[in-house]
RNA sequence: UCCUCUUUAGCUCAGUUGGUUAGAGCACCUGACUGUUAAUCAGGGGGUCCUAGGUUCAAGUCCUAGAAGGGGAGCCA
């Protein structure tokens, strides 16, 4: 017999029929007659309850069965005689796959902390929370590639490994095969890294956007979507050292294009999860309006999870100038009061998280794109404007995470940016490939980036970043 | 990296101004129960009080150092 998916069959409301179900049992409920068992297969959230008799026979097969058990089942469908479910299954052959040592396996019927799952990872995928954000995350995933692919985008594999670490992106993380207690010295004493497998110093990827641009100038709309590395002593419930960012790249698109481009995807994914995830999303509001009530009345959540995503696929988000930024934060009540860590005065300054948490959560209520900042404050491939202060960057707020997008139009002017690197250090040598494409051909593009877990921080309204993802890795920590 | 809090049973936690044998709920085991929904009821077993020093007649409790984890900040996506 064919086995059967619960997702599949608790759709199916099909009774009187037999089905081979083969899962895992989250609990057990015994009388002395009859046993329930409730069965989950990760392939929805909701349990299948499997009813036994208790015969002398099954009471032997069921004292081997605990909570996270694997068993197979063929039994009966039948409309369920108690409240909780519509269909569930009466059982006449049950099998014992694997069992589970009650007196060793840590997971419990009941609720346990995430800093505890966290620690057993490699069985965090059993638990409802855990098993509903890795279904979201999957959907996610496959919704980034179908939206794309629908717009005529080209997905680009840009490189793990690299040699540049021109862009000041960040601390990047060494690749080598030397022989680290035996490292081969130049005449200076210095590392030879001639030596080195690649036959100079390599490491892992911090962006594969100066990649996907170069892609871009000739398949004009492009996206990568891969692990990103980047070794940051951030301990945070937002950073991880390796983490999946979405990084689409477009040519003859200014940064008007470029804001449209980010406010429609990610509203295009919001709905997505809302359209195909809803279960899951369900069960992720009830766990966080839990969690809420631990919380002081004024720091609780003045919309639940699935009220939060309607709002930002129902809602233009707010765009301005960073000047226009300052000048509501330099007049607003909290600035005047002190009420800011880093009080606002100058233009020029870089925000603060508590800056951006101010205008996105207090002053608009909603997420918000900062464009135009100050030049000094970010990177040197932006395009610069007339004014020659500013460059066309422009970040997506986002209410609790923050920054969710980085993005800018790119400077195509050869000779602008040569001058840039000139100003802020960057070796141009290395980076001939990349100018390269100003000298031949240039066209104005644009792109941006998209971390991953951040979105799916905001879909799934968890906390912590370390919960998005199976198995983070972050500062003292690469467990599994 | 900085600030701050936490670490007691498998899990979640309580443990008073330092004082006899360290507690509860859940989990587990035994028993009861004709359909349960994290079933319920009764009983039972279960402890490196994070680690190393120190103060004291006496330390889970006080002091010092360290480790791990949480929250906030910086860096950023």
């Amino acid at each position: 017999m064919k086995r059967i998916k619960i997702a599949a069959l608790l759709q199916s409301n099909d009774f009187g029929k037999e089905v081979l179900v083969q899962a895992w049992v989250r609990t057990k409920r015994e009388s002395k007659n009859v046993c329930f068992l409730a069965l989950n297969d990760g392939s929805t959230i909701n349990n299948l309850q499997v009813v036994v008799d208790i015969s002398p026979e099954m009471h032997k097969i069921l004292d081997r069965i605990h909570t996270g058990a694997s068993v197979s089942v063929i039994g009966e469908t039948v409309e369920s005689g108690g409240k909780g479910q519509s269909l569930e299954i009466v059982c006449k052959e049950l099998t014992v796959l694997g069992e589970a040592n009650p007196e060793e396996y840590p997971l419990q019927p009941k609720r346990h902390s995430l800093e505890f799952l966290r620690e057993i990872a490699h069985l965090r995928f059993r638990t409802n929370t855990f098993s509903a954000i890795f279904r979201i995350r999957h959907a996610m995933t496959f919704a980034i590639h179908k939206f794309f692919n629908d717009k005529g985008f080209c997905n680009i594999h840009s490189p793990i490994i690299t040699s540049s670490d021109a862009e000041g992106a960040g601390e990047m993380f060494k690749v080598t095969n030397l022989d680290l207690n035996n490292l081969p010295r130049t005449e200076e004493g210095k590392i030879d890294y001639k030596e080195d497998f690649f036959g100079k110093a390599t490491n892992l990827t911090v962006s594969g956007q100066l990649e996907a641009e170069l892609a871009a100038l000739a398949l004009s709309e492009v996206y990568t979507f891969g692990p990103t590395f980047r070794a940051e002593n951030s301990n945070t419930a937002r950073h991880l050292a390796e983490f999946w960012m979405i990084e689409p790249e477009m040519a003859f698109y200014d940064i008007n294009d470029d804001m449209d481009l980010a406010e429609e995807m990610l509203q295009y994914l919001v709905k997505y999860a809302l359209d195909n995830c809803r279960e899951d999303l369900e069960f992720l509001k009830k766990r966080r309006e839990e969690e809420q009530k631990q919380k002081a009345q004024n720091e609780r959540d003045e919309m639940n999870l699935i009220e939060k995503l309607e709002f930002v696929i129902n809602n233009k988000f707010e765009r301005l100038t960073y000047t226009e930024a300052i000048n509501i934060l330099k007049k607003s009540k909290a600035n005047q009061k002190g009420q800011f860590k880093y009080p606002v005065d100058n233009w020029g300054i870089d925000l603060q998280s508590e800056h951006e948490r101010y205008l996105v959560e207090k002053h608009f209520k909603k997420p918000v794109i900062l464009t135009d900042y100050p030049k000094e404050i970010k990177a040197f491939y932006m395009k610069l404007n007339e004014d020659n202060k500013t460059v066309r960057a422009m970040d997506v707020l986002f209410p609790q995470i923050g920054e969710i997008i980085g993005g800018s139009q790119r400077e195509e002017n050869y000779d602008k940016l040569v001058g840039r690197m000139q100003e802020m250090n960057i070796p141009q040598k290395e980076m001939w490939w990349y100018l390269e494409t100003r000298k031949f051909g240039t066209v104005p593009h644009s792109g941006f980036g998209l971390g991953f877990e951040r979105l799916m921080l905001f879909v799934t309204g968890m906390g912590n970043i370390r919960d998005v993802i199976p198995f983070p890795r972050t500062p003292k920590s690469a467990e599994f």
